[in-house]
DNA sequence: TGTAGATAGTTAACTAAGTTAAGCGTACGC
DNA sequence: GCGTACGCTTAACTTAGTTAACTATCTACA
């Protein structure tokens, strides 16, 4: 048991299904009005990652890919690039009070159908997921920050 | 403690960067050949699926897009459409013996790569993981199944 | 001081993966 | 045997990603 090989395998089986559930889960939640990685790009801006490089580092993707991406976020009014006076090189991402307020919102929604989902589990059910998913960032943080140092 | 909407607000935080890092370290590891999605639909059929709207239903994608990422995978030679003598609207997806023997040497080597990062985590947090990674499953399998009902 | 190199970001040209809508052929219930 | 549901494909489109080449800025250092 716990044997990393077996785990392996089971993580390459079960991580891309959810993440396409989830992926399917906020698309019906959001209707026509944000992606997924906009959503995302949207949450670590929200939580005070304001440099792109950064967020595109966290995301695992190309600064052009970012740049396209803000591009479209700043164009729904949702995102302002402030420039940045002490590194002109950099924008400060900010989220405007419109894309402030409509995060909060699918952020909740989307977390309310998520939330129903996991209220069928058993409670010890829950616990093993809340515990997984915390070992599971440390294996995804660990991995990244090894990534980057490396790269 | 467990309640499901911390739950699902961890979930949505971790499942998508570590979907981004499986990506990444797939796709280092298979270089050029072979994409995530077009891995994901060649172990479907490996694992005894071999009916194109099953498998879209099971990535959640539709059936359109099957189609056109089976192409490429009968381009490259990995997979055939056999002919189904019983109901002739569909095909029999197999693996041709080059497909199977390159899905087997795919597989290995992401879930060496991913094994490698996994050892690097405490027993008790693997024990974690794996327990996590069932009951996200089930999760998923049941959200899931409700989803083919309703829909 | 001035220049070399690193860093942040953009643009262009491309590909893969997804969508919806329309259509073809087959199977099946009544 | 006819309408309807099913399996699949094609066409036209969008989004998200890539690499390569570029601009502009900052920084370290001879």
């Amino acid at each position: 048991m716990s044997e990393p090989n077996d785990i392996a395998k089971k993580l390459m089986e079960i991580i891309p299904p959810s993440m396409g559930w989830i992926r399917t889960e906020m698309r019906s939640t959001m209707k026509e009005e944000l992606t997924l990685p906009q959503f995302r790009i949207m949450a670590q801006i929200f939580r005070g990652k304001n440099q792109a490089c950064d967020i595109a580092k966290h995301q695992g993707i190309s600064q052009a890919a970012m740049s396209k991406m803000i591009d479209s976020l700043v164009a729904r009014g949702f995102v302002e690039r402030e420039p940045n006076e002490n590194d002109r090189r950099h924008f400060h991402l900010v989220l405007t009070s419109e894309g402030d307020s409509f995060f909060k919102k699918a952020r909740k929604n989307a977390q309310a159908n998520l939330k129903e989902q996991i209220s069928c589990l058993e409670l010890s059910e829950r616990e093993d997921l809340e515990k997984g998913l915390r070992a599971l960032e440390k294996l995804f943080l660990t991995a990244h920050s090894r990534d980057n140092s490396v790269r």
